[in-house]
DNA sequence: CTGTTCCTACTACACGTGTCGGAGAGAGCC
DNA sequence: GGCTCTCTCCGACACGTGTAGTAGGAACAG
């Protein structure tokens, strides 16, 4: 078994951009101007351009598509944040633990980062882990 | 509650620094020289200069130190690999779950990251973790 | 029509990061 | 004493990314 070697390249993400998908997936499908107000109203302040540059690049990679639709093109995201999530997640655990994902969750279980609700449903979820036995695959 | 928007910075490493905190993290205080075989073992083929390059940067910003021991150089980070784990893992979970911890758990429980053998230990110390009450913070 | 507004398309630019090459100084070998 | 090997020091360069200005067209207000 190959498992992965290294994490495969993930989707290269600059930071900047990460937001913009962000604003897409809370706010669904939106032309640059709001998602340039959506950026605002979280307190990060960049000009319409710039949010408009990044959308471009995104959609050049493939990560988010367009539609003229009326006066302004209407971008939406053609990832899931799900997906990214999973990727970024892996490639992390891949980075710093060698794949290995326990010593993650020890990681955040020693530095205090659950409160105890959290420590309930987990302790639920991973009790139902280990019975429920769904080959779900990536 | 402002909480914190962005996770502040953390450290600041590109994926090849990290790598050469890595050998660094593995061999302990190393020349050079020695890094570089480390890499190339790992095969990842890299130039002499570009390591010593790496190094000094890493130097710069703090992470790394060195001492002129005989002909050459040795270097050691001056950050725990633990430390930056810390840190990184942080900063990813603010990214993805505005600071929840939980959900990247249930990611990781979902796309299947864990083994029989490490389910069982993840009960266990989150079962510990119930009880024991250790207020450590960052 | 005409001025104002809004959008898109380009272009630009500074930085950080990954990668090296070449010059020069010591240490050793013959 | 030179030749060679190995370091260190600098300088360089290409790219990606964050950020934004400007030009020019389209739409809309009067």
């Amino acid at each position: 078994m190959l498992e992965y070697i290294m994490a495969k390249r993930e989707y290269e993400l600059g930071s900047a951009e990460f937001q913009i998908l962000k604003a897409l997936w809370e706010k669904g499908p939106s032309p640059v101007r709001d998602v340039l107000t959506h950026l605002h109203e979280r307190g990060r302040n960049v000009a319409y351009t710039t949010v408009q540059t990044l959308l471009t690049r995104l959609e050049q990679k493939g990560f988010v598509a367009s539609d003229k639709s009326g006066l302004a093109y209407v971008f939406r995201a053609t990832l899931s944040r799900d997906r990214v999530r999973k990727s970024r997640i892996k490639s992390l655990v891949s980075q710093l633990y060698d794949g290995a994902a326990a010593p993650l969750v020890l990681q955040l279980i020693r530095s205090g980062s659950f409160s105890e609700d959290e420590i309930k449903s987990l302790q639920q979820m991973i009790d139902e882990l280990d019975t429920s036995d769904d080959g779900s695959k990536s």
